[in-house]
DNA sequence: GTAATAAACTAACGAACGTTAGCAATTAAT
DNA sequence: ATTAATTGCTAACGTTCGTTAGTTTATTAC
């Protein structure tokens, strides 16, 4: 009856919730077991409800991280004191980032979050068009400023937002080129489309 | 007990295919139960299996369909006399039509094919590495010819395909553009950002 | 050292799932 | 009109699921 081991900083929680992030990344949500979950956690299914209240929590806790991280960042990006497309650029560089070093919770954040139960859904939902409003908004900024060419600007935020989720791809790759060099490219290329 | 209702043109397959289309694209492949699909087609769960084999096979028809439309463009694409920019523009033109005309199996066949068993599941995935490939070695012609600026060609697909499952989006949105704009903005922006 | 707390275990629950068997009603073929 | 083939139905099967109850073991606090 060994103790789940822990490290140093963090709690039993903390390590349940990554291992539930690996694992619906890996098989999807609704695919993904208590028993799956337990037997990654090297514990049995029943013991993980010593630490959390139900899956959904365990859905919870990842799609709020990475929502309120991208939520604190707009805020920094909005209020820096540069021009409109240097915002979109920083926007896309935080996204890229993010994808990489935080591969499977924004994973996970991305395409399970409909599995969210009321009122967590609702909630979600509205800070994720919040969100893209926000970020629409530069977009038609930097047009007005004839830094970024005229387009449809929700649908420039739609392109860009997805264009990032092919990172998806890199990861599982098994000749992936480094990081850098990633970030580099799409970079060039997504801000390179919006020039007029 | 009365009959499912047969348009002219399709079996009561391909009818139940269509609502599994619909049902796998709103809820997910796992979250969708036989006996939703039942209420969809308008009978009941165990009726079903008069038309189909099993659960799985539904999502066989969709993915392969799919599949097989996109092999087949990209043969035509291919043997066209056309420079290879022209040829990477008609690739994402089909993608984006394929993606606004046949919603909702492209995009399930797109995010649900991981559910698929082998040996449909590895058949898939080489099919898909396969027209990645080839998607890439056009991409990298263009680049040869100096049609299109030097970048890693498959991350360039990688970013394209991706960026045009944003369509996803614009379908569920409320105030949508319309979808000659759509196409014409996203191809301006995607073939924008290739150019050297 | 003893008591209190935290965290593991075994066993089992009711619900939902995909699917099968057997039968009844409808439609198509002769 | 009779037969054969389709296509629907009800009932139920064996699994798997998320979760709870009750208990035992390990750690922490005094």
């Amino acid at each position: 009856m060994a103790r789940i081991k822990i490290e140093k900083n963090g709690s039993r929680k903390e390590l349940i919730v990554g291992k539930a992030a690996s694992l619906f990344r890996e098989k999807g949500f609704k695919a993904s077991s208590m028993r799956d979950l337990a037997e990654a956690v090297g514990v049995e299914a029943a013991s993980l409800y010593n630490h959390i209240k139900s899956k959904t929590e365990l859905l919870h806790e990842l799609c709020f991280g990475v929502a309120n991280r991208f939520m604190q960042h707009m805020d920094e990006t909005e209020s820096k004191k540069i021009t409109a497309l240097q915002k979109v650029e920083d926007l896309i560089r935080f996204h890229i980032a993010e994808m990489i070093e935080h591969y499977e919770e924004v994973y996970v954040s991305d395409r399970e979050w409909k599995y969210l139960e009321d009122p967590y859904l609702s909630n979600f939902q509205n800070q994720r068009r919040m969100y893209r409003k926000r970020f629409a908004a530069i977009v038609e900024e930097g047009m007005k400023q004839k830094q970024i060419k005229k387009m449809d600007a929700p649908t420039v935020v739609l392109i860009l937002l997805h264009a990032i989720g092919g990172i998806e791809s890199w990861h599982r790759s098994t000749q992936k080129i480094n990081a850098d060099a990633l970030t580099e490219n799409m970079v060039s290329m997504l801000v390179g489309g919006l020039k007029p």
